[in-house]
DNA sequence: TTCATTATGGAGCCGTGAAGTCCATATTAT
DNA sequence: ATAATATGGACTTCACGGCTCCATAATGAA
């Protein structure tokens, strides 16, 4: 029930590569401006590519861009491409068999919540983000 | 983003002893009738006992009572008294400082998913698990 | 054509925390 | 007194999140 520092790692990047849409952003860029450790970055950009959410090119002036518009990019899409297919317990894996199955009551909620939790994660896009800012109605101590 | 086998055990443990929300039902029974291992499940029970949610009596026909019936004990009872408060990113934390706090366009969004996740957990009760039986709108393969 | 600059791929390290075991102790019914 | 229960805490194991490093490939600039 926690966000990996990798996938909030994931969402700042392509966060922050959102001010510029169709501009090109470099690692070392990046990872300054998001505090990002440069060669985990590097990892996790790989996967973006993979994934199909940024384009990236080689060379000198290479870099990444965002293969979508921000409001085009849900969160669902970043966790998916970070994390895998979402599972909120063990047991909702298909090639997972429990000796409880047949009659499991639980399974049935975990799963309805797990289907909201999927439509909170998709009702919200970089965009969202990009219109935040610093919200007085949280008042955090640090 | 996931339930921990703890979390579920807690779970499916209290859902268990909902059945009869006024019987006493020892750990051996617990662990054989929910096959979690008996000295984890003891472990478990502790810190469902410290935090209110079950009543323990020991010597012969000890064992453990809800304190609560099972719709006035939701999810969110149990994720806390399991996992502590619930935090979706670490910056969440009163006691963490991050430098990109000022203008960090991810925390509240994260703040307002959060909520929402709260919500779901505390509108779901073990009630809500009791009720359900083997739905055949799931269809799993195993 | 060479060089510097970028990303790619993969191996590997480390610390932490989840998951689980074990044992010694306290309580209580019979 | 004994057996059956829970309690408390130390301890172990292992996977994985988080991170580093290096060798390689692509590409623009000189």
């Amino acid at each position: 029930m926690q966000v990996t520092k990798t996938l909030d790692y994931a969402v700042r990047s392509l966060t922050y590569m959102g001010n510029q849409p169709i501009g090109k952003h470099n690692m070392k860029e990046i990872s300054q401006e998001q505090h990002i450790p440069l060669n985990y970055l590097a990892k996790i950009m790989r996967r973006l590519v993979k994934n199909g959410l940024v384009r990236s090119t080689l060379g000198p002036d290479g870099g990444y861009t965002l293969r979508k518009l921000p409001n085009e990019i849900n969160l669902l899409d970043v966790y998916e491409a970070i994390e895998g297919e979402i599972r909120m317990v063990d047991c909702m894996d298909k090639d997972t068999v429990c000796a409880l199955y047949e009659t499991c009551p639980q399974l049935p909620v975990w799963d309805k919540i797990q289907l909201s939790i999927v439509k909170i994660l998709e009702d919200t896009t970089l965009e969202d983000m990009l219109k935040e800012r610093k919200t007085p109605t949280l008042n955090r101590v640090n």
